[in-house]
RNA sequence: CGGGGUGUAGCGCAGUUGGUUUAGCGCGCAGCGUUUGGGACGCUGAGGUCGGUGGUUCAAAUCCACUCACCCCGACCA
């Protein structure tokens, strides 16, 4: 491709509307251009890039035992109700209306879709397994789009739904795709860490996260030297034994102005640790008492999860009030008819602080079981950097990241309740049991640039670069630098290599410089300078150092360099 | 949805106490000439519903009201 005619242009100016490296590159490089918030074009550098994604992830899902397929973007919303997403991703659903006023949502994700699709074709065990594909565009009216494609409203998306006969069929999927991910990162340059993720309301076994460490991420993760690491959703720490000591009699204590723990902590020199904290939430309308040792904090995923709600919110001082409870000196001691869930730390000590449950009080050696019983007891908490690690007692970090890829074991909660069933081998009916596995293309785009750049531009890996040679003839009049680069480009074109020729009339900064911007792997200068040795100069996007080649081993060696 | 910010040419911005403004500047763009190893220079030129609507006024990019869009932080993100 001739540069002249590349349609597209860079931008020497940053863009005021973007922050983050690859939103700003992206930008610079002339790939993108948004028309709404999360909504792009891809210009066709950033369609190349991705397709070449796409085709390694097409390539890994192949080999994996996957079968590609299209589905429709446009899906009855019936559908949705069918499976209660309806509800669960209202928000987040584009929905319109058809002109016999049909309701339509334009699809977020398919696994009722494909449900369906599965449900006609799978009758037998001997159907099972399948695993299924498609990389499709989709929609998702996300609440706050930001970083450019990194989330978009708008986005390319692989999914790859697993259907198995039984538990043990699953893990096979599932292994597979954790293995087909891992060599789709690695083929992308991306390093990525694998984490345990929360799987949801809709109750999946398990479900891991590759997240991509970078600044510019947005889930925080949890992680330590011996290999655990989690979600932030998820994430455990081994809550030590605070103290332990003779049990003693409860006894009240004036606190006057004191309602925080840290207030109340100071006010009696102990510890946060030595107390107990309350903490209050609206649970599908229902009201919780949640406590917790007072120097954690409530982890709100693990909340929701081990109470079985789906929508869950902190309770007003109003709604406390009225469940009778007294803000700043509320305590489970003593409480009846009120939902109670402890966090597993409550155990953790003896002879806590709580709340006295009336004005300006609080009470010393309150002890669990002896004093209260919770309703729930589990884990509940927060862990945080620093914190003690579940697995080998070392001291927790945190990192900033981005999801890379998901995968999930859903089970069954889509063949369930949209009829997805089999019979087996013992001649019973039973409903497919699914995985699901997604990967945003489009995402790992801007993925990819978050983590190869440096201040002049982007530096593609290889694999997905949009061309492989990038050709900046310095043109001379009475040089024979035009008709060099014409031959070269022939020849490179011809032996199937990527080529994009810089033709244009520009002095050498503007070249070299865009040639920087947009990061293709080599970059040959074809000059009089060079010519004088009867050379080129063959340059790796990522080093600094020039290389001479001979002009005519030129296409042999740049063969071999691009492998 | 809460908080903050911004809308003036393809991009980055100035102008905003109303009036010498036919709305500027830099980059980019077009033409001509001189240049050519890390974003060259000169001359000439094209390009604007000043986000939109309504109002105040002799007069509005500028004041008022409403509204739309976009960005950032948070909430949210099966």
């Amino acid at each position: 491709m001739r540069i002249s005619q590349l349609f597209g242009k860079t931008q020497r100016e940053l863009p005021a509307e973007a922050d983050t490296a690859s939103h700003q590159l992206l930008l610079r490089a002339g790939m993108i251009r948004q028309i709404a918030a999360g909504v792009y074009s891809y210009l066709p550098l950033a369609l190349r890039a991705l397709n070449k994604i796409e085709n390694i992830i097409r390539d890994e899902m192949d080999k994996a035992g996957g079968q590609e397929l299209m589905m429709p973007v446009l899906q009855p919303l019936e559908l949705w109700q069918q499976t209660g997403r309806h509800g669960a991703l209202g928000q987040i659903l584009f929905t319109l209306k058809d002109r016999r006023d049909r309701q339509l949502a334009m699809g977020p994700t398919h696994e009722e879709v494909i449900t369906e699709l599965v449900k006609y074709n799978v009758q037998s065990y001997r159907d099972l397994p399948q695993l299924l594909y498609q990389i499709q565009t989709k929609f998702r009216d996300e609440p706050r789009p930001r970083a450019g494609l990194v989330r978009a409203r708008e986005f390319a998306m692989k999914d790859l739904y697993s259907f198995d006969a039984d538990e043990a069929g699953l893990d096979i999927s599932y292994e597979k795709m954790r293995v087909a991910y891992q060599n789709i990162f690695d083929r992308c340059g991306l390093p990525t860490v694998l984490v345990e993720a929360d799987s949801g309301a809709i109750g999946g076994k398990e479900s891991k996260e590759f997240m991509l460490v970078t600044d510019s991420g947005e889930d925080e993760i949890i992680h330590c030297s011996c290999g655990y690491a989690a979600n932030t959703e998820k994430a455990a720490s081994a809550k030590s034994i605070a103290h332990s000591e003779e049990l003693l009699p409860i006894e009240e204590v004036a606190t006057p102005g004191k309602a925080t723990i840290e207030e109340v902590a100071d006010f009696l020199k102990v510890p946060h640790s030595r107390t107990l904290k309350a903490v209050f939430y609206v649970a599908d309308k229902n009201f919780v008492f949640g406590v917790i040792r007072g120097d954690l904090e409530v982890n709100e995923t693990k909340l929701k999860n081990a109470l079985h709600c789906t929508d869950l919110r902190m309770a007003t001082e109003d709604e406390v009030k009225e469940a009778g409870l007294v803000p700043g000196a509320a305590s489970p001691v003593g409480i009846k008819d009120i939902q109670i869930i402890a966090d597993d730390s409550v155990s953790s000590g003896t002879n806590f602080i709580a709340g006295g449950n009336k004005p300006a009080t609080h009470i010393k050696n309150v002890n669990y079981p002896r004093d209260f019983k919770a309703d729930i007891i589990t884990d509940i908490a927060k862990a945080r950097a620093g914190d003690t690690c579940p697995r080998c007692g070392g001291k927790l970090a945190s990192s900033c990241s981005l999801e890379l890829g998901h995968i999930f074991k859903l089970g069954t909660f889509y063949s369930a309740k949209l009829g997805a069933s089999f019979i087996d081998k013992d001649g019973q009916s039973k409903p497919i049991i699914m995985g699901c596995y997604g990967i945003g293309p489009s995402r790992l785009l801007a993925a990819i640039i978050e983590h190869h750049h440096d201040d002049k531009g982007i530096i593609w890996p290889a694999s997905v670069a949009p061309y492989q040679i990038h050709l900046c003839p310095l043109y001379r009049e009475g040089s024979k630098v035009a008709e060099v680069t014409e031959k070269l480009y022939a020849d490179l074109t011809a032996a199937g290599l990527e080529v994009l020729l810089d033709d244009r009339q520009e002095s050498p900064g503007v070249k070299f410089n865009d040639a920087d911007l947009l990061g293709i792997p080599f970059r040959v200068t074809i000059s009089p300078r060079s010519l004088e040795k009867n050379s080129i100069e063959v340059k790796r996007r990522s080093e600094k150092q020039a290389e001479l080649v001979g002009v005519e081993e030129a296409v042999s060696k740049l063969r071999e360099l691009v492998g």
